[in-house]
DNA sequence: ACCTGTCCGTACGGTAGCGTACGGAACCGT
DNA sequence: ACGGTTCCGTACGCTACCGTACGGACAGGT
């Protein structure tokens, strides 16, 4: 339910009150569950990085070669557009003190997953966490586009051929 | 003012009375310049967007070739991190009404500027579409990661060359 | 029956920001 | 000198949220 909240209204919106509100409970109930504010986000994003952290690594992963795990992952950004919303929300409260160390994990997490991704392609260390970083940024900037200036994107499947072609051809 | 505000705070920092209290002011004098905080903030945007949307293109193109362009492009976000603070903030706040349109049309502007630049390196129009919206992906993730967790970067040179790499070679 | 811990509700005070009311100073034209 | 416009200040009410105090319901153990 914090979970729904934060995809809808941002990390502004797990707040004790709204939340109670939306639970039809009170203020008197949240405080005897959570201490404070701070405690209920930092609960919120702990379940978030637990069941969906690895989502997206396993969604990926069902498939045999490098290629096919980067198209799976493009195809869902570009695919299901909602669920990115926790991601985007997350990634606009960078700032929070509460939200920064989570989405640190995360994307060390998930660069690293890429890098040996690169890596089974036969591109060199240095090489592999470059486009690793690339892969990861447009993700991120893909995801952006998506919900805020969709116009901008022309034709998917396009984009997504292009991406991967980019992505996985040598210079 | 109110730009550096956005720089520093974000798009809750352009209020009323914060500003007013930087500006060794009270509420009074605002409340006589801006008929309410909406008008402020519109105000505040609509000047970044006529200083600074053109500010990244030229920026590029006192460079002849489009591989030079391209190259000061992601060589300024690796470079001077504090300058696109405010381009992550307002890309923190998308979601603001007074915000999605200004940033719609700076990202439309900026997008379609690269389509010509990928148009010149020999892309056909769809293609070039396709490598002008992977590059700023790139650039706003780049962004976003250099900011919050610059330490999944790598080596800033070698990422540098791969992404120009990546993004100019044909596949 | 009673006590204790668990869970939830009402009521209150505090803070930050928005917006309005209104008074006063400074300047400017006549 | 006088009145109006411009500009700024103080004071107030309103809303949304945080956090605390405290009382009541209910269940389980003894």
């Amino acid at each position: 339910m914090a979970l729904r909240a934060l995809a809808e209204g941002g990390v502004a919106a797990v707040a004790v009150e709204p939340l109670a509100v939306r639970l039809g409970a009170t203020k008197g109930s949240a405080y005897w569950h959570f201490p404070n504010r701070e405690a209920l986000l930092k609960a919120t994003l702990e379940r978030w990085e637990r069941e969906h952290t690895e989502a997206v690594i396993a969604l990926a992963d069902v498939h045999a070669t490098p290629e096919g795990k980067l198209r799976a992952l493009f195809g869902v950004v570009l695919g299901r557009e909602r669920d990115s919303a926790i991601e985007l929300a997350l990634l606009a409260a960078a700032d929070d003190p509460a939200v920064a160390p989570v989405l640190a994990r995360v994307t060390g997490r998930r660069v690293d997953y890429l890098v040996e991704l690169f890596s089974a392609l036969g591109f060199p260390p240095d090489a592999a966490r470059s486009r690793a970083v690339l892969a990861y940024s447009a993700y991120l900037g893909q995801a952006q586009l998506l919900t805020r200036v969709p116009a901008v994107l022309g034709r998917r499947g396009v984009l997504l051929e292009e991406t991967l072609a980019a992505l996985i051809t040598r210079g």
